[in-house]
DNA sequence: TTATAATATTAGTTGCAACTAACTTTAGCA
DNA sequence: TGCTAAAGTTAGTTGCAACTAATATTATAA
C-alpha cells in the first residue's frame, strides 16, 4: 500500500469533513488543515492519481473503496487514541494534537494491542 | 527549547553509543543510525551549535547538559514504551520501531498520564 | 617511507510537502 | 452586460534532512 503521512491526514480529513459537509471540496480542506489551496490542489492531484479519491467536474471529491478504508482506520485510531488520552486526564487539545501525530505512525499490532489492553482494564 | 525529531534522535542515541563505547564518534553514530557519514557530520555542526553537544579535537563527542536532559528523557520514553508494548504482546521489533517513533511525538503530558496510568493497573 | 584505510568535512543534489504569485474559470449580483 | 468574488490550477520557491562525490587529515601496515 506505501502510504505517507500527509496523504494519509488529507484522506482522513475528507472522510471527516464529509461527515458534516453535504460535498467537500478542495477549499474547505484548505480551510480545515490551515493550508494553502495550491498546496491542497496538488495533494489531490496526487490522491487522485493513486486512486485514493475521484473528483467530479464539479470539484466534489469522494473516497474510493481503498481510500475510504484508509481514511476510516485511521480515524478509528484517531478517535480512539484522544478519547483514551482524555480518559487518563490529558487535556483535550493535546490529546488532539498527540492522537493526530500517532494515529499516522502507530503500527496496526501496537494499535490493536493498546485496544484489547484498555478494553479489559476497564470493563 | 524547539528541538525537532531528527535532532532528538541524534542525542538519543549519542546517549545509547556512549552506554556501550568508550567514546563516540560520528562515524559510530552513522553505523547505528545507517546514515551516511556526510550526513551526521552535518548533524553534528547544527548540534554544535545548538550547544547540545561538544566535539574534541580529536573527533570524541559528548553531550552537554542540555543535551543529555533531552536525551535522557526521549531514552526513558523509548524504554518504557517499548516494555509497555512488548509487555501486551506485540512483537519485539514492531514495538521497537513504533517506540522510536513515538518516543518524538508523544507530548510530556500524555506520556506522564500514560506511565501512571501503567503503574496502576499493573502493580 | 610510502601507500592504504579510516575518519571527517564541504559543496552541491534529491525528494518532499508546504509555500507565494499569477493565472483561468465560473457563478451571481449591480 | 459586465464586474467581482470564489474556486481551482500551474510554475516556481523554500526549508529540511537525507543523499553523492570529492577532498583533507591521520594512523597504520608493507
Amino acid at each position: 500500500m506505501n502510504i505517507n503521512e500527509s496523504a494519509e491526514n488529507y484522506l482522513e480529513t475528507i472522510l471527516q469533513l464529509s461527515k458534516i459537509l453535504p460535498v467537500v471540496r478542495s477549499v474547505d480542506i484548505a480551510n480545515e488543515l490551515g493550508f494553502k489551496k495550491s498546496s491542497v490542489s496538488v495533494a489531490m492531484k496526487n490522491l487522485r492519481l493513486k486512486e485514493y479519491i475521484t473528483v467530479t467536474d464539479s470539484g466534489f471529491i469522494y473516497l474510493t473503496d481503498s481510500g475510504r478504508k484508509i481514511a476510516e482506520y485511521v480515524y478509528e485510531k484517531h478517535t480512539f487514541l484522544k478519547n483514551w488520552l482524555c480518559s487518563l486526564g490529558v487535556s483535550e487539545d493535546i490529546a488532539g494534537e498527540d492522537a493526530c501525530k500517532m494515529e499516522h505512525i502507530i503500527s496496526d499490532e501496537s494499535f490493536e494491542a493498546i485496544k484489547e489492553y484498555v478494553k479489559r482494564s476497564t470493563p
